[in-house]
DNA sequence: TCCATTCGGTTTCAACTTGAAACCATTGCG
DNA sequence: CGCAATGGTTTCAAGTTGAAACCGAATGGA
């Protein structure tokens, strides 16, 4: 065996993403970043993942710009780990992920957790994809194309 | 070591559906089919993977009904695979990967791909969140809520 | 002061997964 | 009939994961 594939250098601008954040363990390191956690313990506490695992996910996206290490507000020798802007970025994924988990994953009365803004805690809108024109798109209503030269 | 971690029955609807895509080859799967590839060659010939490997991640993607599969339309004994609606769904996900790439992935100089219309051949708009009322909502400006009965 | 505890990890090691290559079964074709 | 293509499965070495033990630096208390 080579070594575990990598598609760090792929072409395809979603192999490359995958690299960073393909594994069970990344997203949900981003989320509860999202909600605020900070801290090692905080992570370890709320994902119950493995302090090895844990150690070397935050390094993994540490090295990739998703997270960045802050020292500790409270003056103690440890760092938190924050988002980056590139780490915030994630915010998309994991909307387009969570409101497909929710159509397709909550089980019948099942308590439902979803997604709502924080200031008026009314439920967000589905996420829709839109031409430039503003028409709107249905999966697959979408292709790749080269732009090596701005068209126009 | 008792199993390599399931999220199957995670509370978190972020996890669970990790779960069923959570590897770098089921998304890359799931692209391809959004490209018009039903045949295990094909697959296998875009991806460069394994055939057990292959083989694997196709078992498993039908059996979270993401795909399906039918039987070939060339009259061959063997099928193909295409996306169900469930499948489709995972549309937002590989478009915010994808813008989320686009963003932070390409290198500088670097023939520049990206999504299009399929009909004008123009880039589609990014993905924005939305509250209910319409307001444009920023990372993070979201939280999690329970509706176990449904309030209003 | 000294012991205990917490925090944030690293090390170790067995079980599990991955991937390359070999193999196999059907069908298609000349 | 023989041979190649398609769509897999099997095998096995190497790599990854995870539980638990360990470790070192800071507090925290008695």
């Amino acid at each position: 065996m080579v070594k575990r594939t990598s598609h760090q250098s792929a072409d395809c601008l979603i192999a490359r993403p995958l690299d960073a954040i393909g594994d069970w363990w990344s997203l949900l390191i981003v989320r509860d970043a999202f909600d605020g956690m900070r801290r090692f313990g905080e992570f370890q506490k709320s994902l119950g993942v493995a302090k090895n695992i844990l150690s070397a996910r935050l390094r993994n996206l540490v090295a990739h710009g998703i997270l960045e290490t802050v020292p500790a507000p409270d003056g103690s020798a440890h760092h938190e780990y924050v988002l980056t802007e590139k780490g915030r970025g994630l915010f998309y994924v994991l909307v387009a992920l969570r409101q497909w988990g929710e159509t397709y994953f909550s089980g019948p009365g099942e308590p439902y957790t979803f997604m709502v803004d924080r200031e008026s805690g009314r439920p967000i809108r589905r996420l829709e994809v839109h031409a430039e024109d503003g028409r709107l798109l249905a999966p697959g209503e979408t292709r790749l194309a080269d732009f090596r030269l701005q068209p126009e």
